[in-house]
DNA sequence: AACAAATAGCGTCATCTGGC
DNA sequence: GCCAGATGACGCTATTTGTT
């Protein structure tokens, strides 16, 4: 619901927190050996950058959605068990009654 | 209607874990 | 040991719900 899922990246609903704001490359290792060459090393990196926090977005909407499921199948088995065990309650209340009246 | 608190969902980082 | 994927924790926004 909230976060309407078309505004990745670029901090676009200003959640960064502080250690995520200012440099996003603070991660990429800054080698400098020649100016072509960093410049494409640092492309680069930003890619791979880009790249992992895409795969780990989808991998964390993967997991929520798992573990809702979980969470869902947990409650409805214990709706199950619970009446069961009503069930069950009132079977043993039952039986104990002609029981009681042949007494 | 206005507001506050609670709830849901998201993205990111850090860490864990299993396969190679 | 390294790497990719899974997951917990955190901070954030949006929506829902209860209260005045």
């Amino acid at each position: 619901m909230a976060v309407t899922g078309d505004e990745t990246e670029t901090g676009s609903t200003g959640d960064m927190t502080s250690y995520q704001l200012g440099n996003p490359t603070s991660s990429i290792p800054q080698k400098t050996s020649g100016p072509h060459h960093s410049q494409t090393s640092l492309e680069e990196a930003l890619k791979k950058r880009e790249l992992r926090l895409m795969k780990n977005r989808e991998a964390a909407r993967e997991c929520r959605r798992k573990k809702k499921e979980y969470v869902n199948c947990l409650e409805k088995r214990m709706e199950i068990l619970e009446n069961q065990n009503k069930t069950l309650i009132a079977e043993i209340k039952a039986l104990k009654d002609i029981y009681h009246h042949k007494e």
